[in-house]
DNA sequence: ACCTGAACACCGTTCAAGT
DNA sequence: ACCTGAACACCGTTCAAGT
């Protein structure tokens, strides 16, 4: 029961801010949003809690360039991805989409932050970000100026919302066969659906039965399928 | 500055958990997430920090509580607010949709605490309340059982998203004043935008001026419709 | 300029003791 | 059964002091 993964390997490189938000992120992916402690971290960093501070304002600050840090380098297309990303204006959001998705199932804390972050300051760094990798598609596909805002915030939600419910699933034990143990989670969901008062609940009860054994990636696209969709009927594009 | 609120005139009714609750609504909406403490909670009811945890078992269940009461109240229409509830389908989910807007409005802290229950826990009490009264009406739509979940949790996520990101809109400062604080913090939010590095972030400073003077309600609403129009798009439904 | 680490104020939670 | 309130372990943050 090592819960400590203690790693005062490499000693004196000046702690510079990146390092710092790496280790968090670390820190983050190891023990979750409540293991992360100006302590922990600075046992991780092999100094005291007060270095951070030097560089990082305070922990909310801290938290924003952890999650900033993260949804850059998932929007970020590598060139390998997609060899000149000539593909379709729909296939960009779903390498977006997909994209932010697997950063999500990857950190699950990303889910709260990321609904923290857009919610607490959508004049932040990471709303523009996500913003404009979905917004280039859409502006691609066609859509009219004044309804760039509304396509993209659509997707933009449903990516995040349906993603961070996702990790719930996944995020639940080890990450030892993440496959079994997310078969077992969807059918505790599902059994839990259907254990619902059939009077208040008829409609979730009959879903429950669905969510068992479908595939979450799969899932996830039909959604933005959907939207797509709506976005190309709304505009009488073609397709 | 008076920030206490106190409030130790009603004594000795016998403290229950309802009555916990809804001094945790009020102190949330209150001082928000930070400043709901057992300490001050157990102030505002007279009592100390140890008899709470008689009727809760601890702070997170409090929350969750906290949010589904809210949720409830929010996603129960009353009977005024449609005589007979012989609207169409579509009706029905702009009326749940703004109910859930209005409610996030009015307890801002609900955007952060809605994501953190749903990432959490999907098989709880706050997301079944939801799904259900979004997903009558999809099953009212004539949506294919098939597609029930996907419609519904498009519809979901972009309901909550969009309110939550809104929310922050409103949220800045006090409560003097909503309409002009909010056109205030929208040209904020605007200037942000078109201040971003023009290389980077080319679409989202296109959109930058859009959203200034944009109505917030409309705006989501048109979401609803893009959403909408894909779910009878994609099924050939008659609107 | 950058780091140290003790100290401060505060928090969630527990629990022996009361009624 | 239900409440009290002191106590415990821990946290974010500060800051005089060091290098």
């Amino acid at each position: 029961m090592a819960t400590r993964t203690r790693r005062p390997e490499r000693r004196q490189e000046p702690l510079s801010r990146e390092h710092i938000v790496g280790a968090a992120v670390e820190l983050l992916d190891a023990v979750g949003e409540d293991g992360l402690t100006f302590r922990a971290l600075a046992e991780r960093l092999a100094t005291g809690p007060g270095a951070i501070y030097w560089h990082v304002r305070g922990k909310t600050e801290l938290l924003a360039a952890a999650t900033d840090a993260v949804v850059a380098a998932a929007v970020t297309i590598e060139p390998a991805e997609s060899a000149e990303s000539a593909d379709s204006p729909q296939d960009g959001i779903r390498a977006v989409a997909l994209g932010l998705f697997d950063a999500i199932e990857e950190h699950p804390w990303l889910a709260t932050q990321l609904a923290t972050q857009l919610s607490r300051s959508p004049w932040g760094t990471v709303a523009p970000r996500i913003f404009e990798s979905i917004g280039r598609q859409v502006c691609a596909l066609g859509v009219p100026e004044e309804s760039w805002f509304t396509a993209t915030s659509a997707l933009m939600h449903y990516i995040l919302g349906a993603a961070g419910q996702n990790a719930a699933n996944t995020a639940s034990a080890g990450t030892a066969r993440p496959d079994v143990d997310r078969a077992v989670v969807l059918d505790a969901v599902s059994a839990a659906w259907e254990g619902l008062d059939p009077d208040d609940y008829p409609f979730t009860r009959a879903v429950a039965k669905q969510v068992r054994g479908h595939d979450d990636r799969e899932q996830f696209l039909a959604g933005i399928a959907l939207i797509l969709a709506g976005i190309t009927a709304i505009h009488s594009l073609t397709t």
